[in-house]
DNA sequence: ATCGTGTCCTGCAAGC
DNA sequence: TGCTTGCAGGACACGA
């Protein structure tokens, strides 16, 4: 699954080989990843403009359109969900089996594959407006945290997936960050001090960092004509696998005191965490079942005592 | 207003 | 061997 390390990696890749680049043509092959727009109007708005340049803002890659060329839309804004990948391959080269969209560029052709069709094309910006500050950038200064996990009674694992809240942390990243800062992913996110919230802030930043720093570009650029995905959990064997210290290790020696992993169920969504490392330091409260995700409606508020007061 | 859950979708792995 | 089942996940819709 494509997370911000690697939209960002993608951005990068792409820049210097479409920048330039006019849209000849627009080629729809799954109507879904354009929804909600008729393909018709989405195809006009982008036939002939001019790309001119590729950035990142959370997990959407966002090519902007030269304002002078032909074409209406701004720009395009790609979300590869959860297998997509967006490259450049040539136009005389067939098209991989899963590819949604592709763009007509002259001798080359920008292709977005994506088997589980989970990915979305927009032209409209207003997608972009929601989303909290880019947890990189200076627009997310120390405060900026603790002011939007406070007074959340949401899980803090919860709390970080949320777009609105850090725009662009993953299901992984969460985790990742969770274990850096040695904070209990169950925590409701309202109850963390604000030392305890500078010590997320910072760990986000560094998982992100390092994860952007692993991503090779000539690993995107060997896509065409394989099938295979390089994400997570699909990597082609020779690609070594990313160093989580928790993500899907769950049973397995915690890197820094040996404790298993543990793996519960958050919002529909696997979490990883050491039960040590990570040690509820709240008031106290039930111990957690090993292995098994807690029972649906199971009496969580109860068993965490409100933060003070 | 806030939060939790179900849905979309398909490839893969596990179990029978 | 071949089938069924469950799981993975980001964003969004919807209901409580």
């Amino acid at each position: 699954m494509p997370e911000l390390p690697e939209v960002e990696g993608f951005a990068r890749y792409l820049a210097p080989r479409v920048t330039g680049l006019q849209i000849r043509a627009v080629e729809i092959h799954c109507l879904r990843t354009i929804r909600p727009l008729p393909p018709e109007p989405f195809r006009n708005s982008l036939r002939g403009a001019v790309i001119a340049g590729v950035r990142r803002r959370a997990k959407f890659l966002r090519l902007d359109l030269a304002p002078g060329s032909r074409g209406s839309a701004a720009c395009l804004l790609a979300h590869l969900g959860m297998t997509g990948r967006l490259f450049v391959q040539s136009a005389n080269l067939p098209l991989p089996r899963h590819t949604v969209a592709d763009l007509d560029l002259g001798t080359e052709r920008l292709v977005f594959e994506d088997a589980r069709r989970f990915g979305r094309l927009h032209t409209d910006l207003s997608v972009l407006d929601p989303l909290g500050p880019e947890p990189l950038s200076d627009a997310f200064p120390a405060g900026a945290l603790s002011t939007a996990l406070r007074g959340s009674r949401r899980a803090v694992k919860v709390c970080l997936m949320d777009p609105g809240v850090v725009a662009g942390i993953g299901n992984i990243y969460a985790s990742e960050a969770l274990f850096r800062a040695r904070i209990a992913p169950e925590r409701s996110a309202g109850s963390l001090t604000p030392d305890e919230c500078h010590r997320l802030r910072t760990a986000i930043r560094k998982v992100l960092m390092e994860a952007i720093r692993r991503t090779e570009p000539h690993a995107l650029e060997t896509v065409p004509g394989r099938e295979s995905l390089f994400y997570h959990g699909n990597a082609p064997s020779h690609v070594e696998a990313p160093p989580f210290q928790v993500y899907d290790r769950a049973g397995k020696p915690c890197t820094a005191c040996g404790t298993p992993i543990r793996r519960i169920v958050q919002a529909s969504r696997s979490t990883f965490f050491c039960p040590r490392c990570q040690a509820w330091t709240e008031p106290l409260h039930a111990p957690i079942d090993l292995g098994s995700p807690p029972p649906a409606g199971s009496s969580h508020g109860h068993a965490h005592p409100h933060p003070r007061h």
